[in-house]
DNA sequence: TCGGATCATGTTATAACGTAACAACAGGCG
DNA sequence: CGCCTGTTGTTACGTTATAACATGATCCGA
């Protein structure tokens, strides 16, 4: 697991740049490994691009029916299966919505950060995590196969504003 | 936070018990905090300590209907939020559904292990998932509030079984 | 003991999230 | 071509959750 520590989302970031490799990312990855990254599900896919926010299905509908080529809620839950599966979006549970991956291509169990004022998102470094939740169910004979770990709070620019 | 090493739901034990201890200690809460453990409410929580599994809205709902004192969704759901915000009971966010707590009265900031294959939950002894949690919100100048750690596999017994 | 304040519940309707089932279409390949 | 597979379109529905307002219960002070 490649060990990211920059909170991409909470940072000052060049976004256009940030996208732009998101999805050739996802370009490669689906060249190589034969999977289709068809015009609906880059629709979805660019359209969670467009912030570090986490999106519900509807939402996502609308911004489609806005960009003038409407589709029904089946299409987006099929594009965001596939995103998900192929690690190219992740689902966070707490808010039943989703979220572009921050470091498509490497493998990870993720983490998030989701600040309750200004609704960004961050992938948080995870091994730490990851390792204690293993070594905790590691001790309780549990045979661990997915983990869900989203924290709330404030980040960094909403902290300083409440203060 | 007081520390549990017990995955109660997973081990053996005199479920009656368990169920007796923590509807006394909600009482006792109740009492201590000036709450009131209504009828709805109590209800609510028994049907939840019947079994160390996550119960949807609607199942309650069902149970309620079955006990032959029918209710309306918001009457689980205000219910519900009450036995979640005063600590009694759990949102497990991974299942859109609720779980009775294992340990009424230790403040904890909880962390669950759910089986896939039977449904049992179990809370797991949590601080060094918390303190890892904590330690990585930190760094990133992250004002952390509350967390959600869901783990899903396999409790010991499905385990076994598997193999 | 009356009135008002507060908290809990009842009731109706609807919003938000998600999926089943089947039809249609598109591309590759024998 | 004809078949297979994978993707999308379409209709309908299931599941989870809440808004809004009415009613009832309890307490407590004037």
């Amino acid at each position: 697991m490649t060990e990211h520590t920059d909170p991409i989302g909470f940072t000052q970031h060049d976004h256009a740049h940030c996208r732009d490799h998101a999805l050739q990312a996802a370009e490669e990855t689906c060249a190589r490994e034969g999977l289709s990254l068809t015009k609906q599900r880059r629709r979805v896919l660019e359209l969670l691009l467009r912030k570090h926010k986490a999106m519900g299905a509807y939402e996502l509908l609308d911004a489609m029916r806005d960009d003038g080529q409407p589709a029904q809620p089946p299409t987006v839950y099929r594009a965001l299966d596939f995103l998900v599966s192929n690690g190219f979006a992740h689902k966070i549970e707490r808010l039943n919505a989703f979220v572009a991956c921050a470091h498509p291509g490497e493998r990870h169990k993720p983490a998030f950060l989701l600040c309750s004022a200004c609704g960004l998102v961050a992938e948080m470094p995870s091994q730490a995590i990851g390792a204690a939740v293993k070594a905790a169910a590691e001790e309780l004979d549990f045979a661990l196969e997915r983990m869900v770990v989203e924290a709330e709070g404030l980040c960094p620019q909403c902290r300083g504003a409440a203060a």
